[in-house]
DNA sequence: GCAACTTTGTGCGTGCCTTCACAAGCGACT
DNA sequence: AGTCGCTTGTGAAGGCACGCACAAAGTTGC
């Protein structure tokens, strides 16, 4: 494929690359450095996307003026299990009140620290079709410590137009702008077959942290992380259920659009 | 919350609602129905995504006129584990040749039919903002049979409108189109706050499958599967990484943004 | 027809994630 | 001050998924 020294970053929601450092915690004396380094490192990837859940539903609260809250509360609103919340935050530490239940500030604050949101993470978005303008002008992200600090696309009809206040540059200008702007994470929305150049130009630009929505599977080093948001996987995977509850319904009746079925789900010739 | 009947959908990439059908491999006798059904239940539903992916990939080597591909081939375009990848095929049977590979032919057409791709799967999207917006004119969907059956929203500028042909319907309508036209996913780009009254008129509807976007956790009936597209935690959880990446360069320098660090990450007063 | 090579299919060990269950801790009430 | 009730934090167990490694099976070459 492209080169040995690079893997493939597939990056479900069983992230490779943190997960083998995950050992680390029994790296032998080192003591005293049980901060901030080696705790994020230990934190199980689905425990961090169940975080970030967390504080949203916790922003609302504190809106509607509670003060605390209880993990049996936070989980039913979350739909998650009260015992994984807890574990959930007790990856960050101990915050909770017994017999109380959690400060909702609090929890909030170290939510944030621990997410890296006390920074700002200047966002580059790469493709401004269909789905990169909706992206280039959604409100969710700015309002939520990502702004969209640069557009790109190689399009001559898009290049130079303003989005949202934002000029779209080519992308050949992505080394340069990203450096400028300190962009830390970079979105994808191109066409598959332009995906992995962009990709290529982004963590020449020193971007570490990529959000893939091309339909491709890109190539990157090991230090670069990449999420990929398939949004044709997601509905064929619907697909797939409705079809299972198609063949359970099936089963119940033996019946499928009025066709009488076998045990196996094919039509009885 | 909502009721007590209702299970909290959060659906993330471990589905709960077909796991716990998975023991029903050992179901007593029911001899003779090792067929589509009892197979099609105890896919794991990682095993699922990644077939959506291998599928795009086969359609590809389809239209360069591939006529096999091995394993390793496959994985490697995909960036799986080539055991991974032959064990995720077994789930759907033995369509490989040994010492040869798979036909690609052969394999497309059974991971259609496995993900329910042999029939087509009208959607209905609902609501038409940004997101929505592009949603609706995202190619990606109906070239690769999802057709986008119908459209909803609320505001009284939208409805009314075509968008790529298509009328945009107020919401009151939902439950006679849908059966109308024979929708069986849902796709939700609203708000928050009014997503869960979608939700709730699409499963009225009939509607049994669900890819919601908005930031909300919506509360189903147990037969119903929702899948959750959230670009804002996805965005969070990279600027985790970043954070994290951050932290582990720091350890190495001694040093964060020209400001010295002590083990726990915090900056040296 | 036989041997050597290639590739699939899978049994098995390992490790992560989830869930239960309970001890420890905090507050309130008497 | 002591006791009761409530909630957190976590040890332990079970389940699922991943990946190695090998046997089974088919193909190619001689």
């Amino acid at each position: 494929m492209h080169q040995a020294t690079r893997s493939a970053a597939v990056a479900g929601s069983t992230g490779p690359s943190s997960i083998e450092e995950t050992l680390s915690v029994t790296k032998p004396p080192h003591a005293g450095s049980e901060g901030a380094a080696a705790r994020l490192r230990s934190i199980p990837e689905a425990s961090v996307a169940r975080l970030a859940v967390y504080l949203r539903k916790l922003g609302e609260l504190a809106e509607e003026g509670a003060d605390t809250v209880s993990s049996d509360e936070l989980a039913a609103a979350t739909g998650v299990n009260p015992a994984k919340l807890r574990k959930d935050l007790s990856y960050i530490g101990s915050y909770g009140i017994r017999g109380v239940g959690y400060e909702v500030a609090a929890l909030v604050h170290q939510l944030e620290r621990t997410l890296g949101l006390n920074h700002r993470q200047a966002v580059a978005l790469v493709g401004i079709g269909n789905l990169g303008h909706a992206l280039a002008g959604y409100s969710g992200f700015g309002g939520r410590g990502f702004p969209v600090a640069a557009l790109f696309d190689v399009d001559p009809d898009l290049v130079g137009i303003h989005i949202n206040g934002i000029l779209v540059e080519h992308i050949r200008e992505i080394p340069r702008v990203c450096a400028e702007r300190g962009v830390t994470i970079g979105m994808i929305a191109t066409p598959a077959q332009g995906a992995q150049a962009v990709c290529d130009l982004l963590v020449d630009a020193g971007v570490r942290c990529i959000l893939n929505f091309a339909p491709a599977v890109l190539q990157v080093p090991d230090e670069v992380e990449v999420r990929k948001v398939d949004l044709a996987v997601e509905l064929q995977i619907l697909a797939f259920h409705v079809a299972r509850k198609h063949v359970a319904a099936a089963e119940q009746t033996g019946v499928v659009n009025g066709h009488p079925v076998n045990g196996a789900g094919r039509l009885v010739p």
